[in-house]
DNA sequence: TTTATAAATGCAACTAAGTTGCATTTATAT
DNA sequence: ATATAAATGCAACTTAGTTGCATTTATAAA
């Protein structure tokens, strides 16, 4: 992916241009699995300030830029593309072994009878098992 | 319920009969919904510790009383019953009104195509919505 | 009933995720 | 070139959850 690429996502999104979010575009674009905090201070070499990585994720989740997964560990990830609760309907993989997470797109969507009373609006999916690296 | 009950329960596992344990047992027993470690210190007048609390809700979670859910929230919540993911397969409704989590007895366990490599173990469901309650 | 002992409790100190207020810096539109 | 709104960095904070250790308590055995 190019620069140019990332550039034209940020202004559509109406988010300027930093260091910081091209940094973090890049790292995600391209990709296959879920970040963590944690994992993106580890990558984003230059050291970022948890509160500035912290507020680009919010932005880009709003922006629909990426979205946070869940997955049970107790610790939020992100990854890139919408979410499922809102537009992009895909499950999510969780690697029992790894704890890798992915997105699993293409999956048909189930439907689940609820007790009178209840609405479904939307069925969040996670697939525990093991992934094809491990 | 009564506290002969708790008292058999806790001897099946091989869990003592604490003070905490029995209130523990009392406030789960009953409660049609997930609860929070906070909702659950609120709920435990006399104050108990919070490694205590913490401790015994890993303990009754090993022994299959209550089990741990992830809701999206960010925090674990713990309900009555043996977990989805061992035993008692079912799906958690959380409302998007409330945020109350409730367990989905009786709900098909489904089958998703996932991508060659991948082994599928276990399929965990949030289904979101709106509560017979909101 | 007393006593030994293993488990449970309470406490303090800690880690890690995530948030907020504020002063400074920077991207961009004019 | 500059004004301005947004982004950054920093410090201080909150809350979930964990750990080590000394004390207490439930229970089983004498």
């Amino acid at each position: 992916m190019k620069n140019e690429n990332h550039e034209v996502l940020l202004e559509q999104k109406g988010l300027k241009k930093t260091k910081v979010r091209m940094a973090l575009l890049q790292h995600f674009m391209g990709l296959d699995h879920a970040q963590s905090y944690s994992d993106l201070q580890t990558a984003l070499a230059k050291e970022v300030d948890k509160s500035t990585l912290y507020r680009n994720l919010t932005s880009f989740e709003q922006a629909g830029i990426i979205h946070r997964i869940n997955d049970h560990s107790g610790v939020s990830k992100y990854a890139f593309g919408e979410s499922p609760i809102q537009g992009n309907e895909h499950a999510h993989f969780v690697c029992e072994c790894c704890e890798t997470v992915y997105c699993m797109e293409g999956l048909a969507p189930l439907q689940l009878k609820v007790p009178k009373g209840f609405k479904t609006k939307k069925v969040q999916t996670i697939i525990r098992g093991i992934c094809a690296a491990c």
